[in-house]
DNA sequence: TTGGTCGGGATTTTT
DNA sequence: TCCCGACCAA
């Protein structure tokens, strides 16, 4: 038996050695998933003689799919992994299969639609419609939901339809996918049963972390590549399903059963993160759920200490306040040794802003962070999707390029036309000139019809591009974690991370729970998250929860402003 | 067609 | 608060 299962304990041993049937693991926060799995793909490789190349590890955010990576390379041999294990989200996964099957040989150029670009299609639709009073924003998760659910099970009414019909008519005409598409096209693909022999073939063991929030529409292509096949495992936590909104469903638990009768499970329930107190509180929230798979949760850590709720009557007392906190404890020694003889204890020192993080559960709550601790000097770091970051030259230059690389592109042809540009009847013209640009010299007479300012910005957007592309690739995430740096992050974004500190902020009536006036069954959903944001601290300090609450206001309101 | 003002609604994320 | 659509005036 290897060396490296001794450090295992029994439970994650099972998962890791476990052979000839699916498995189905259900493991509890702080409980070691991805190690578990991390060591699942090492136990295949070096002790059953799997190929790399027949290893499909599939995750649910590109932070984790890096993260794993980036683990198995410290305990692989970099070169091993280079031969073709595949990591990465689901999302890439079917891309890959897109790309590698249909696109690159046809050698077909295409878009990949985001949520704006959607939206952009969608108001053209209603516009030529001459309809009014249309919440696009809800059109577009309708539209999404429905692609989710690939069998449509209920009749949705004639006119949704009808647009929906449009809408796709305009993706095709537009050379796009949306991302629903690019999970439903490889499901398509692999409907193709020479194609899924091929993959099958070459995928003999298939890993799925964060299995609790897979949507129906992932779980089919999963399904397909493994139906028939003992070599599945799928592990999660029902507890941690915090993607209901994007048509995740507890529910693929159960139908992985029913799919997989053979299965095994496991329940991991050792947790190594929380400290008792922790523990206790956050299990107390869980167990609230209705339609729970009960789980037994323990924790080898000391029970720790308490943790603290802070009350204010404001976002803004609220930020200065976890502020000045944060700064205590920075300084910790000397402010504690007066206080209370903390300082014997050495976990507390040597306490750095990396270890803190702020947890809310809107983007819009980071502002009043960021004010703050700038005000204070506190280094930060907020984590956002990239999208939002973009300055508008950003933007440009990137839809320049979609429209370069895909000319039948409308979303980004309205989105220019939107931004100054009326490119129409130009984009060969530009296509070439961006051809051309390492080796000549690109002159006004290549767009006769544009007035000279938008030339000069159109070459200047051309040159840009080319550094956008390279900063595209460089930039894998904005999270760093070994910055010395303060996180904030929303709840969501923070699940899978864990902090030595914790604040959970905007405990608040309508915030945490998010509540909208007209849908309550969400609240299941909403108490997930906060137990997901309660299991994030790390007992290494004295202090590692907090909690503040805000006064309660009869409305709710937005963006927390007073 | 464009421009200006008024009012209502505003989450969380995947290349 | 801030952004977008609706509506009205030029």
């Amino acid at each position: 038996m290897p060396v490296y299962l001794d450090k295992l304990n029994p439970a994650q041993q099972i998962a890791v050695t476990h052979q000839d049937s699916p498995l189905l693991i259900i493991a509890g926060p702080g409980t070691g998933k991805t190690h578990t799995l991390l060591n699942r793909i090492v136990y295949l490789i070096e002790n059953q003689n799997v190929l790399p190349e027949s290893i499909l590890a599939l995750t649910f955010t590109r932070r984790a799919a890096h993260e794993m990576l980036k683990r198995l390379e410290n305990i692989l041999e970099k070169k091993l992994l280079k031969t073709g294990i595949f990591i990465g989200t689901i999302h890439a996964f079917g891309l890959e299969l897109l790309l590698t099957e249909f696109l690159q040989k046809k050698n077909i150029s295409f878009s990949i639609y985001t949520e704006n670009d959607s939206i952009i299609i969608l108001k053209e639709i209603v516009k030529n419609k001459g309809l009014k009073n249309i919440n696009i924003r809800n059109l577009q998760k309708e539209i999404s939901l429905m692609k989710n659910q690939i069998e449509e099970t209920n009749k949705p009414d004639p006119l949704f339809m009808e647009i929906y019909n449009c809408y796709e008519e305009y993706l095709k005409k537009s050379h796009a996918m949306d991302f629903d598409d690019i999970i439903i096209k490889a499901v398509e693909l692999l409907e193709d049963s020479s194609m899924l022999l091929k993959y099958k073939k070459r995928f003999s063991h298939i890993l799925i972390d964060e299995f609790q929030d897979i949507n129906h529409a992932q779980y089919k292509l999963i399904k397909s590549l493994a139906l028939g096949e003992k070599n599945i495992t799928a592990i999660g936590d029902p507890d941690q399903a915090i993607y209901a909104f994007r048509g995740a469903n507890v529910e693929i638990f159960l139908q992985f059963k029913k799919d997989f009768p053979t299965y095994r499970e496991a329940y991991l329930e050792t947790n190594y993160r929380s400290s008792g107190t922790i523990l206790k509180a956050s299990c107390e929230v869980i167990e609230k759920s209705r339609l729970r798979i009960k789980k037994n949760i323990h924790t080898e850590l000391d029970k720790g200490v308490n943790i603290e709720i802070m009350n204010f009557t404001s976002e803004k007392q609220e930020a200065e306040m976890i502020a000045k906190r944060i700064e205590q404890m920075i300084g910790g020694a000397s402010f504690f040794s007066h206080d209370s003889g903390w300082s014997n204890n050495e976990r507390c020192e040597n306490k750095s802003f990396a270890d803190f993080a702020i947890l809310y559960r809107l983007q819009a709550e980071g502002n009043i962070f960021e004010e703050v601790f700038q005000r204070h000097g506190i280094p930060y770091q907020r984590v956002m999707t990239k999208s939002e970051k973009k300055s508008l030259q950003e933007k440009r230059a990137q839809y320049l390029l979609r429209i370069i690389q895909n000319s039948y592109d409308f979303a980004a042809e309205i989105e220019l036309k939107d931004m100054g540009f009326q490119l129409t009847g130009q984009i060969n013209l530009i296509s070439e000139a961006y051809k051309k640009l390492n080796y000549t010299e690109i002159t006004k007479d290549l767009f006769p019809s544009l007035s000279s300012s938008l030339v000069d910005e159109v070459v200047n957007l051309l040159f840009k591009i080319d550094i956008y592309k390279d900063a595209e690739d460089i930039e894998e995430d904005t999270y760093e974690k070994m910055a010395e740096k303060v996180t904030l992050i929303t709840l969501h974004g923070a699940k899978g991370l864990e902090f030595p500190v914790v604040f959970i902020a905007g405990c608040e009536e309508g915030i945490i729970p998010y509540l909208k006036e007209n849908e309550e069954n969400e609240l299941e959903e909403e108490r997930r998250l906060f137990y997901v944001g309660m299991t994030r601290a790390i007992p290494a300090c004295l202090y590692n929860l907090f909690i503040s609450f805000k006064k309660k206001k009869k409305k709710i309101y937005f963006p927390l402003c007073r």
